[in-house]
Parts: structure tokens; sequence; C-alpha cells
DNA sequence: TGTACATCAGTGAACGCGCGTTCACTGATGTAC
DNA sequence: TGTACATCAGTGAACGCGCGTTCACTGATGTAC
């Protein structure tokens, strides 16, 4: 907040907006939420956050660069809604039914997050090819973690309380991952994608039931 | 191949087209294999079939029109590949292995196509929302029956010769699909793109004994 | 068989739009002396 | 404390592009008589 407006008569915004880098990238946010990816438009992200449409280049290099950053915020809330989940998650009578509980609010959390927030999920895995994709500490929730490495840390909890072999370890979060990031991709823009509520809820719980006996 | 060119001094191309629409959507498909639905742009679409970008109206609605009608015959090269696949698969011991191996060829073979064509992958999913889903006979194969119903089809027997219990069967369809479109999602535009094949190998392998266990 | 004419399938020019990017600029800030 | 000046963060106009769509048109076809 600013405070240099002296001589001008009116409270006019001032001529440095201050936080201009992180407006744009809020603005973007909220494009991305009702638009996906597509709707992050140099232009409109500007207008959004009531710029010229080149003061983003005192912060981005170019489109690809303001996109990369909304993905990463994009990711980020999904990683949050995650977080929420599991910690919200009921515990079990034992160590490995809690981390079974957990687990299954992680997959739900992901599938969830897509259904209510299909324009913020699809932006998520939008990263632009420019780059690589989000590096470590990018895209991440309140732990530090992302999506990902989300899903990682529960798989080792699980193992941890006896709830899953060791050997089934390698190349779980493969699995677990593939299927629900099917499921909510089918949904959003997929075949599945004019299903009723009460059938995506049966479906949901018939998958999530699959993946727990595979595992 | 029309026919009446008579008076015009070289063999120049008749003012009718005689099968612009089909040349249209083959041409769209061209499109689609390199870029994906975005390439599927009514001026270069009409272009690459040789002919001025609105001679399209006379065969399609909108550009949306053209669009879903190259998404069918991308869903059908989909289905046409999961036919080919299944029927190479090696028939086992007896007819419940023999159905496990044409299960394995299905859902290999929808990852496979996915890889080889990402451009025409994205384009099978990416049905304009103007209308509905492809209805029943649009982007089906040989069998007539689309990769869906082919899945379907392949739990059907996999149930008839005793290789899936009857009571694991509802809903089947919604996990094992799930798990190969995330898995091939993930691979393409998602944080699995730049994996090398060996790894690729390795993560098929171990999802698709998951799925088998889970079923 | 010949001709008039409706119909169909193309053409070419134009409209209006929004995009990413670049240019030359100006207003505000902060630092050296 | 005051001033000169480099630097930074914005502005506004313009460029060139490709898009979907519409308009008025023309060439070719096929059918009725």
């Amino acid at each position: 907040m600013p405070t240099h407006a002296d001589a001008a008569p009116a409270p006019s915004r001032p001529y440095h907006h201050g936080h201009l880098r992180d407006a744009l990238i809020d603005a973007g946010v909220e494009l991305a939420r009702a638009g996906g990816p597509e709707a992050v438009v140099l232009r409109s992200v500007s207008r959004a956050a009531g710029v010229s449409h080149n003061a983003a280049y005192r912060h981005f290099a170019d489109r690809d660069d303001i996109l990369r950053a909304v993905c990463a915020r994009c990711m980020t809330e999904l990683a949050l809604l995650m977080e929420a989940r599991v910690a919200a998650a009921p515990a079990g009578d034992d160590p490995a039914s809690t981390s079974i509980s957990r687990m299954d609010a992680l997959g739900r959390a992901y599938v969830e997050f897509a259904l209510t927030e299909p324009g913020w999920f699809r932006t998520a895995f939008a990263v632009p090819r420019s780059a690589g994709w989000l590096e470590d500490g990018e895209g991440v929730g309140a732990s530090g973690l992302g999506p990902y490495e989300l899903l990682g840390a529960h798989l080792d909890e699980l193992v941890e309380t006896g709830a899953l072999p060791a050997e089934r370890r390698t190349g779980a979060e493969y699995s677990a991952w593939s299927v629900v990031h099917g499921l909510a991709t089918l949904q959003i823009d997929g075949p599945l994608r004019d299903l009723d509520d009460d059938r995506r809820d049966e479906i949901l719980q018939t998958v999530l039931a699959m993946v727990a006996r595979g595992l």
C-alpha cells in the first residue's frame, strides 16, 4: 500500500503499483478459474489487473512466463485442498486403518478439486513446454510438498503402518495417480462429462475400491 | 474422380471437387495428427484441402462442426488400433488366460496410441461442447464398437471365461478406463512427459499389474 | 436432341476482432554528492 | 537539506498476424419441357 499521493486531488491509483507481479498472477488465477489455461491471455490478465497490457513485460518475459506462474499457483491450490482433506480425514481404530482413511481422503480430494474447479485443474497441468515441468518448490502446499509428493508421502505412511506391503510400494504412485487423474479428466473434458452427481459418487467409490485392492 | 474436363486445355483441378467433405476431414485429421485439436482451424483445413476457406461452409455449419467430425475420426483410429492389438494378442493355455491376454493388449494399445499419436489422442477427446459427446456409431472401429464399448465387451469376456468374478463387473470399465487414460494423459501433457521409453515401459507394466489385481 | 433455368459447389474480397509483441515515451523513485 | 541524475515501472500507439464469418459473385451440373 504505497502512500505518495500528496499532490493529486483524488485518491486515484498511484502510478507505481507496488505489487504488480503478484497482482497479475492473481488476475491470471481468476481468469484460469473461469476459463482454464486458454483464458490466461496477456492482454486479459493486464486488463483484469487494471494496468496497460505491456506493463506485464516489466515482470514477465512473455505470455508463457505468466502462464507458467499461474499454473504453479493452480497446482498449489490442488495441493492445499489435498492437505486440508487429509487433515480432516477421520482416524481409524489403528494406525493402518487411519493411514488408509487418509489415503482415501487424498484421492477423493484430487477428484473433488477437478470437479469443483475444472479451470484450475486444467491449468495446473497446462505448464507451457517452453520450460520444463514445475521444479521442486513450485506448486506446493503448506507442507512444502506438491500433489505428487503428497501422494508419495502417504504411500510411505501406508507402508509404515503395515497397510501396504513394502514390495508393492515401488511404482505405486503411478498407479494411484493415473487412476484419479484419469477419472478426473474423463469427467471434466471427456466422455463422462455429462454424468449427474450421484453417478459420479458411485463411480468414484468403485474406482477407489479397485485401486485399494490393487495396491 | 470426376471426368468433365473436356474444354480446359490442362488437366487442372475441376471446379467441383466431388468429395470435398471427406477431403476436408482428411485434411483436418492430418493437421490434428501434428498439432492436436487446436490445429484444426477452418482456414488451415481448407488450405490443406486446396480449396478456398469458405468452401468449407458448403459442408459444415461452422468450425466446431468440422472439429467434431475430425474428433470422431481420431476416436476411430484409437478403436482400430485397439482392435488390431487385441487380434494380435497371444492365446493363453485356457480361455481365461487368453481373455486376460486380450485385455492386457487392449490397455497397452490405449497407451501406445496416446504416446505414438498424441495429436490424435488429444483430438479424440476434444469433442466440442456445442453438441453432446459422440453418439453410438461415431468414432467406432471395424467391429462397430468405440473404445469404451470395446472395453466393456472385453470385460464381459473376462467374466464369461471366469477370469473376472461377476460381482466385480459392475463399474469395472470406469476403473480400467481411468487408469489407462490417466497414465496416457500424464505422459503426454503432464508431469510424466519427459520420461524415457524404458521408464515408460516399467511404469505401464506396474500399473497394468495393479489394475489386474484390483479387478 | 436441344434449350432454359433452378440448384449446387465453388471463389475472392472484405469485416471486425483479439492476440503477442515492440517502440518511443513519461512519471515516480531513490541515491550520490 | 537540496539538487542532479540514473533507474525503474508504468503508458499509449502501432505493427502484423490469423482467425471465423459474411457477402456478392461465378462456374458447373442436372432436370423439365
